[in-house]
RNA sequence: GCGGAUGUGGCGUAAUUGGUAGCCGCACUAGACUUAGGAUCUAGCGCCUUCGGGCAUGGGGGUUCGAGUCCCUCCAUCCGCACCA
């Protein structure tokens, strides 16, 4: 009987599904585990071998914490709106709902086969009615809060609160002494006029400071996709999705007033296991910096522009102010000579798209306005430029120019000829003073003679003495945008009454997504919702017709595995209690400032509102590396019908690269007649060969249809198995890193699996298992690998455990040890890793019907001491010799042995030992 | 430009975290068993060598009895952010 992976396979996914082997429960004794992947978004080209990578070091995690005693809980499903979906069905017609189920049955059927223990009953899909009911239920949760930034809610740092606490403070004293995270355009109001404000008004107020509020924006609209974006979803000024340009547009949104969390989000990274690269670029996202807030006064205006700088030391070397050209208060400072060229700027820098904008940085331009401000510090009359170097996005959209120590101010004002003042010592003679930033302060008034830091902190004591300035944080993450003009998405709960939004009634979720004729915008340009026909909030009312983002559904998923089923909450609390935090979380860096930003703002919210008792969901995360595809090529001579095999390239003249499907290439060699199949314009074609063979270049691309390498892990477990796809993926290098796909290596594990087949069956394909005890030589090649293996899972090393596995077969096949005892043990190590085999092996050596059911609990292998160890023995640090000694030998014991032993001696050459060095189970340095 | 990481045989990688560098696998070489092998088994496989040994972890320097590992410096590659004041 040979090894037969086809056959194994089926009969044991068969039976794990008949007995439910992998339902997970969660009321028991037992420890929690939590591992969860990140769930796909179901898209109609299926799983590459690049998919599988995370979730098979996922599963063997699950399995391996199983064995171990845990309860655990491994859960998938599916991120199931979204735009490729609702693109298909715009150019086809067909229902998105349609082709999504299709695309998840195809994902279903692949992820089973690979033989993955989740728990299906435990499933979501972000897009059915019962999920997204409680996507929009925190949507309204969101909507109905506000966030006090009190002094001592929550350590300082504030926490959200019911919108009706916010009412009953308005109520008491207006909104004078409410520190909330709101827009920064509400007027100050006491409580008798508040009570005085009409019900509208009260309502638009109160918009201002909810957590997810309707505002008007400058957002990134993208025409070809008919819908607005968010910022991480926008890569030089294309979109994600597609790559079309993208332009700033102000429109009316639904926003999530994440920047309210902007501080928490930041110093909670430090109690999560992200990468420390991970968390670097959650903190670059976030980009607090430290600085002051500075007011100049405008000459002949009773008005000053506040500018924001992290620099106020340098405040002396200011010799202009320069405003972004989106400002509205431009063309009240512009003076009159000045009025057509600054309109002329403004306009032309409004119609530079975001792209060209990024594109050539290093141009500058700016304007003069013809207006003076003045130098808080030093007192001086400077100029005030328009300029697009300064983003009306960030800080107050107006910087004070620091020519000497900021190198965009020094590029502008060496353009525009302005002056330059140097503040930092030995900057002077420098032909580019701003390679120069700290030191000692010169030309600066009282700061003369400070160093930076100590600068910096004067300066700002002064602003505030003078009433010119303060201390100020600055955050360069935005609010998120939530709407999106499309269909495939949650509805929002919204409805508008006199064009205030109101909440539909709790009782009234799930909104289901109405039905259309098309999925397209309507002819008036209004959302794709815009042509559901009678939907309206109580016959009368608009429903909002924007949809939610993909991050809404995904952003709270891995609370609601806990418990799927409930349709009284969103999940139960006591469940929530039990599984607390995920304890792995296996998933790609693509999603580092999107999906994980989202998820820990969303999850911090329902922590303010005592929904969840965690303050982050995700203890530790586990990066798994892309896996790239290898593509072949051919070489095709640009002049002649004719390719030339790689090595003799050159020799025949100008070659053109073609890429070549890798299902034809086997170990670089081409199959000729199939190429000729494949590309029937070359079936007259010559072949010039090397060796008789036609040997194809190769090149590491990403995977992807057009370039003919994708690989489906179908074929792979087809040709070899699916334990043979799982063991060979883990093999492949550190689960971190990103590497090619190539099947250079599969057959050595393919090999390992069938000599750990050959231990329990002999040529003939007889049963061969020996009853008698094992020695002391095939228990300890056991018992090495048992001890490293685990270690290995411990560490998430899984390469370094499939090795140790391949070392000890080995040893117990040179040992031709085929004892009970051994390979059962043999068969729990190797099991997370190659279910299907163990299984079936372990069903015939007749213990038990089922590793997961019968053996777990008493997994505990004594490792066994070893009893004695040679020690390279060094004499100066060059090894000499090896001796033995027993493990429980003292050391001085193991000192006066080396010392007298002939061999060392020998090379002592007389001479006495300054010290003797001795490494536990090391070696023995000898010095002299 | 700023930030993060990485650099070891022909290739993918390993090294008990400062202790004999190259585990495991691929590829390759030789042999065995075979009608046959893309099956299996055995042996070899960093480089040089006068067979004593010598040299090797991107380059150079340092700390140490001892460095792939720690420190300094230069070089190269990959990733992320980028007019953020």
């Amino acid at each position: 009987m040979e090894y037969n992976p086809a056959e194994i396979e089926r009969k044991w996914q068969g039976r794990w599904a008949d007995r439910q082997v992998y339902k997970t429960y969660n009321n028991t004794t037992k420890p929690k585990y939590y591992v969860l992947d990140m769930f796909p978004y179901p898209s109609g080209a299926g799983l590459h071998v690049g998919h599988p990578l995370g979730y098979i070091a996922s599963d063997i995690v699950a399995r391996f914490k199983r064995l171990k005693g845990f309860n655990v809980l491994h859960p998938m499903g599916f991120d199931s709106f979204g735009l490729p979906a609702e693109q298909y069905a715009i150019e086809t017609g067909q229902h998105p709902a349609l082709t999504t189920a299709k695309n998840i049955a195809t994902f279903k059927r692949q992820l089973n086969r690979i033989g993955f223990s989740y728990d299906w009953d435990r499933e979501v899909q972000t897009s059915a009615p019962d999920y997204y009911k409680w996507t929009q239920w925190i949507f309204m949760q969101l909507f109905n809060a506000w966030y006090d930034l009190g002094h001592s809610a929550n350590n300082g740092l504030g926490k959200a609160r019911d919108i009706v606490e916010l009412v009953e403070l308005f109520e008491q004293s207006g909104n004078v002494n409410v520190r909330a995270a709101c827009h920064e355009d509400v007027p100050h109001f006491d409580a008798a006029r508040w009570l005085a404000f009409s019900e509208r008004t009260k309502a638009e107020i109160l918009l201002k400071y909810r957590l997810t509020f309707l505002s008007e924006e400058v957002v990134n609209w993208c025409p070809a996709l008919g819908t607005v974006l968010a910022n991480d979803e926008v890569k030089d000024g294309r979109s994600e999705r597609g790559g079309y340009p993208v332009e700033r547009k102000l429109m009316q949104q639904w926003m999530m007033r994440i920047t309210a969390y902007s501080e928490r989000l930041l110093q909670d990274l430090e109690t999560v296991g992200f990468t420390e690269s991970l968390k670097e670029m959650q903190r670059n996202w976030i980009g607090k910096s430290m600085g002051a807030e500075l007011d100049f006064k405008v000459v002949g205006q009773d008005l000053s522009l506040t500018v924001f700088t992290t620099r106020i030391d340098t405040t002396f070397g200011a010799t202009f102010v320069s405003i972004a050209p989106e400002h509205e208060w431009i063309p009240r400072l512009t003076s009159p000579d000045q009025q057509a060229a600054v309109a002329e700027y403004v306009l032309k820098a409004k119609n530079r798209s975001e792209r060209d904008r990024m594109a050539d940085v290093k141009t500058v331009s700016g304007v003069f306005t013809g207006t003076y401000v003045i130098n808080p510090l030093s007192g001086e009359k400077i100029q005030l430029w328009a300029a697009d170097y300064v983003l009306a996005g960030y800080g107050t959209g107006v910087v004070m120019a620091v020519p000497s120590s900021d190198d965009r101010d020094f590029r502008f004002a060496k353009h525009y000829q302005l002056p330059i003042v140097c503040v930092i010592e030995g900057t002077e003679n420098m032909a580019d003073p701003t390679e120069k930033k700290k030191g000692k302060m010169i030309n600066s008034g009282f700061l003369n003679g400070l160093e930076t830091a100590d600068a910096i902190q004067l300066a700002t004591q002064k602003a505030v003495a003078l009433g010119v300035g303060k201390a100020r944080i600055n955050y360069r993450m935005r609010d998120a945008v939530f709407s999106r003009q499309r269909y495939w998405g949650e509805p929002v709960p919204v409805y508008f009454k006199e064009g205030i939004p109101h909440l539909i009634q709790v009782d009234e979720l799930p909104l289901i997504l109405p039905e259309i004729d098309e999925f397209k915008p309507t002819p008036t340009g209004e959302p794709p919702l815009g042509r559901a026909v009678n939907w309206k909030y109580q016959g009368q009312y608009e429903y909002e017709l924007s949809t939610m983002p993909g991050w809404a559904g995904s952003s709270w998923y891995f609370l609601r595995y806990m418990d799927a089923r409930n349709d009284q909450v969103f999940a139960d609390r006591a469940a929530m209690d039990y599984w607390r935090e995920v304890d792995l979380y296996v998933g790609g860096t693509e999603h580092a400032v999107g999906h994980l930003m989202y998820s820990r703002f969303w999850h911090k919210f329902l922590y303010d509102k005592g929904l969840v008792g965690f303050p982050e969901p995700y203890k530790k995360l586990l990066n798994q590396g892309k896996i790239q595809g290898r593509s072949s090529f051919v070489y095709k001579l640009k002049t002649e019908n004719k390719f030339i095999s790689k090595g003799l390239r050159g020799q025949f003249g100008e070659v053109a690269e073609l890429s070549a499907p890798i299902s034809l290439v086997q170990l670089d060699v081409l199959d000729i007649e199939e190429y000729k199949k494949f590309r029937p314009e070359f079936i007259d074609a010559e072949f010039v060969l090397e060796n008789g063979q036609y040997i194809c270049g190769d090149g590491v691309e990403k995977m992807s249809k057009s370039k003919h390498n994708v690989v489906n892990p179908d074929e792979v477990c087809d040709e070899y198995g699916a334990d043979t796809l799982r063991l060979y993926e883990m093999f492949l290098g550190p689960i971190e890193a990103d590497k090619p796909w190539s099947t250079h290596g599969i057959e050595g594990v393919y090999r390992f699996l069938k000599k750990m087949w050959r231990l329990f069956y002999d040529e003939k394909g007889n049963w061969q298992v020996k009853e008698a005890d094992p020695n002391k030589e095939e228990w300890k090649a056991l018992h090495k690998a048992l001890k490293k293996a685990e270690e290995d899972v411990e560490h998430l090393s899984f390469n370094t455990s499939v090795s140790a596995f391949m070392v000890c077969v080995n040893e117990l096949s040179s040992l031709k040890c085929n004892k009970r005892a051994i390979l059962a043990d043999l068969l729990v190590m190797v099991s997370p890793y190659a279910p299907h085999i163990t299984e079936e092996l372990w069903e015939q050596l007749g213990h038990a019907t089922s590793i997961t059911q019968a053996i777990f609990p008493q997994w505990n292998p004594v490792h066994l001491v070893e009893d004695s160890f040679e020690y390279p023995i060094s004499i100066n640090g060059k090894v000499r010799t090896k001796m033995d000694f027993a493990a429980d030998l003292p050391v001085q014991e193991i000192e006066k042995q080396v010392l007298t032993s002939p061999a060392v001696q020998k090379y002592m050459e007389g001479k006495p030992a300054k010290k003797v060095i001795i490494v536990p189970k090391r070696m023995v340095n000898v010095v002299i």
